[in-house]
RNA sequence: GGCCCUGUCGUCUAGUGGCCCAGGACGGUGCCCUCUCACGGCACAAACACGGGUUCGAAUCCCGGCAGGGUCACCA
């Protein structure tokens, strides 16, 4: 463990989808960590997954992470020393460096189909060993010559060692050992050329010199396989330390049909960000037996890896509002007043609303009743309630319906980016879903409606929830349906 | 299922062998303040998962199964 070298962190998010508020929480401590040492803190985006990866997504986590105040001395928008930090412009260096491991034979190209491994699987079992079979991992260099020569797909293995373990030293975990047998040769080039992330993250903290490796949990179980391209490259490792996951509820992975995880919600909810980041500050570390409101600049004096704590944390919204609260209140009222219009109280929101509005009032004081709604967070379902289920539906299927129509403008199919957020693609997301259940529109419509605004009338519902967003969307749809379903 | 990680109030945590019949915070309940609500104050209920060891002494060290989680992709 080299832990005299020079403190240098990175955070490395994968641009696939919303800012995550796990992404958050790794980069909290990185950055923290860093600042302690007057070492740098280096963000890098893993968009090796040519089909996920989206520049609007890039931007987003960006924004996100720069409105939570986390500023980074390395990046792909202020650049560095050891650029590029997109590693979609680095493709170049990781066949580089797959040649190196093919030239020393410690990697292997592997000609198997997608259809072979998926059989292998099969053959497996449920309960069979792990991973791929290492078919091509002795296939002679007569017999590679000729396929590479005809340009058949493939892509390259590295060769991990057969027997033995490797061990590996966890700053939080200490020694954890994995018998190799439990390894498989992971592919380091996929055959459309790019790096996976085992191969591209290896590369880059080696050349971008990163001392220690801060990341999740879930990291550990394929810590090996890099502890393994680190020898077979010669490389000195870092040191790893791999913090618990956030939690649901249930203690499952955090993940957003159970909670709010992308920070533009809790952006648009009104949280702090100097709250959610004392708030994630809290998770699995403390400042004192005492003590759980501080700001950055003390968590940094105090900080130390001995003071975290392992179990997975829950994220619990009701102890973060509170902590918000607080925050609010220490607001001198014209900073209060500033923040109000930074979020939503201001021009460039309201902007939005007029048009709805002006049709619809006859006075000025009818403005704010009529788009209650467009500022408030979670929403009062009780007035309403009678109307949420169309004659001939049970509430189960409304719930049903809401909960799929949440989904189909989440998710996309595999290898497809998902819809925009717009008046548009919301309605034909919509329509689509009623094809599918064969419903009518508006008894899909109406519950929408109600779950959105709250109200039986409302300016046109896509367009409304173009305004309120992803993410106050989502919340509130959720919300409804689980008001439903428990009423069921 | 294999492998790996984890295990103090419902939740976040303090506790690194005696200061702990376990402290703080959120949430809950009650009371006070008060024109109401919020804030604030006070109080109450609420945990060392279990079984074995080690030790004069264990929430703290060791072992065991138990429970929860993660991971087993040409996704990260």
């Amino acid at each position: 463990m080299a832990t005299e070298r020079p403190v240098r962190v990175r955070i490395a998010p994968s641009p696939t989808g919303d800012p995550h508020v796990g992404t958050a929480y790794v980069a909290l401590f990185n950055y923290v960590f860093a600042r302690k040492h007057g070492g740098k803190f280096i963000l890098r985006l893993e968009d090796t997954d040519r089909t996920r990866s989206t520049l609007e997504s890039e931007a987003a986590i960006l924004r996100a992470l720069r409105w939570l105040g986390l500023s980074w001395d390395e990046g792909p928008d202020v650049g560095g020393p050891h650029g590029p930090y997109r590693q979609s412009e680095r493709a170049e260096l990781y066949r580089h460096h797959a040649d190196l491991l093919l030239d020393r034979g410690e990697a292997y190209r592997c000609f198997c189909t997608p259809a072979r491994l998926d059989e292998v699987r099969k053959a497996r079992g449920p309960k069979g060993a792990t991973g791929y079979d290492r078919n091509c991992r002795g296939l002679p260099k007569d017999e590679v010559q000729p396929r590479l020569a005809a340009g058949e797909p493939h892509v390259v293995r590295l060769k991990m060692p057969i027997g033995g373990e490797t061990v590996l030293e966890d700053r939080l975990r200490g020694t954890v050992r994995f018998d190799n047998a439990q390894i498989d040769d992971q592919v380091l080039l996929k055959s459309d050329g790019f790096p996976t992330y085992h191969l591209a993250n290896v590369v880059d903290d080696h050349l971008m010199e990163v001392s220690h490796v801060i990341r999740a949990e879930e990291w550990i179980s394929s810590t090996p396989k890099h502890v393994g391209l680190y020898r077979a490259f010669g490389w000195a490792e870092p040191v790893w330390i791999h913090m618990p996951l956030l939690r649901n509820a249930d203690k499952s992975k955090i993940s957003k049909r159970k909670n709010p995880v992308s920070l533009d919600y809790y952006r648009d909810a009104g949280f702090l960000p100097e709250a959610l980041l004392n708030y994630l500050g809290t998770m699995g570390w403390s400042l004192s037996a005492d003590r759980d409101k501080f700001g950055l600049a003390e968590m940094i004096a105090a900080f130390s890896w001995d003071r975290i704590s392992l179990g997975g944390p829950v994220f619990d919204l009701a102890k973060l509002t509170d902590l918000n609260g607080q925050y609010l209140r220490d607001l001198k009222p014209e900073e209060l007043i500033a923040r109000l219009r930074a979020w939503r109280l201001g021009d460039e929101y309201f902007a939005r609303l007029v048009p709805f509005a002006q049709p619809r009032i006859k006075r000025l004081d009818e403005f704010v009743p009529l788009t209650e709604y467009f500022f408030a967070g979670d929403l009062d379902y009780a007035p309403v309630d009678q109307e949420f289920v169309p004659r001939g539906r049970t509430a189960a299927e409304v719930a049903d319906a809401l909960g799929a129509f949440v989904d189909a403008f989440d998710e996309a199919g595999p290898g497809t980016p998902r819809p925009a957020f717009d008046a548009r693609s919301l309605e034909q997301v919509g329509r689509a879903l009623c094809d599918r259940l064969g419903w009518k529109a508006k008894d899909l419509f109406t519950p929408l409606r109600l779950a959105v605004t709250a109200r039986t009338a409302a300016p046109p519902l896509f367009d409304t929830m173009a305004v309120l967003g992803r993410e106050v969307c989502r919340r509130r749809i959720r919300l409804a349906a689980a008001r439903l379903r428990s009423r069921a």
